[in-house]
DNA sequence: ACGAGTTTGACAATCATTCTCACCAGGGCA
DNA sequence: TGCCCTGGTGAGAATGATTGTCAAACTCGT
């Protein structure tokens, strides 16, 4: 059955709509706290688990392990391109890299192959901050 | 300087040599244990960032967000297909994924592109220990 | 409005990893 | 070979993200 709807699911949800930026749970809470949204951070943990659960957000790892979430505008399979620094996020597509895997995979024998390919780099705008090299 | 040759890093390279698996931190230092060789916790940490930073020993992170390190073959950027259950791993070429990675960043006018691309699955070792589906 | 069944949230518990810092040992040198 | 300086070690504490606990609060179908 459907999660009931909740402040506070709709409160996480409507932040998620509202960035482009893969953010972390924490950083979730602490915007939703100091815009009068009263939540419990196991509620961020939670909620957030449960909409990566049914594909509603994409999560992702940063380089010290934190998890990320960003509700991408297509629900279908892809992978991002992301600003290590802000997190600003752009979604891609591996032409030839979903066959490539399979075909990987099979060749070694293994089975049920899942494929991680993530893309990081520094936005232009982040770039611009601490002025040209 | 080259780090000092004691008797615990030598312990730690050797145990990596021996396999060809990921294993973590933990594991590492309960095998050594196990094997009479006296050393602590902190020592494999410190020891494994050591060789990683120095490009002797891959590492990576499984599902859930432990690190996993390994002594491979070639020293050369690869990427691998690891085993879910077991942590066997085989060092696989992406040919044209890094050109294609490079170039997505800069369409994208990212800079200091970096790439994770990795494919896990279960080996048909592991694959058989529950007998055919 | 009512009540069964969910969801919440303050707080404790987990757990991999890092930090501390007093003690120990590698290795260049005499 | 013996000394000494300096880096390495390790038991235990600290860290920090994430999960577990469970009584109180809330949803939603009736
Ligand atoms: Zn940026
Ligand atoms: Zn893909
Ligand atoms: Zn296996
Ligand atoms: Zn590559």
């Amino acid at each position: 059955m459907a999660p009931r709807m909740t402040r506070q699911r709709a409160a996480v949800a409507q932040a998620l709509e509202g960035s482009s930026d893969f953010r972390s749970a924490q950083q979730l809470h602490e915007s939703l706290r100091a815009s009068g949204d009263g939540i419990g951070l196991a509620t961020v943990y939670r909620t957030l688990q449960q909409l990566a659960d049914g594909g509603e957000v994409d999560v992702l790892r940063t380089a010290d392990g934190e998890s990320v979430y960003r509700r991408c505008a297509r629900r279908e399979h892809h992978h991002h391109l992301v600003c290590r620094s802000c997190g600003r996020a752009v979604e891609i597509d591996g032409p030839g890299v979903e066959e490539w895997a399979a075909r990987i995979g099979a060749a070694q024998g293994f089975a049920d192959v899942e494929h991680t390919v993530e893309l990081s780099g520094t936005c232009a705008r982040c770039r611009e901050a601490v002025g040209p090299a």
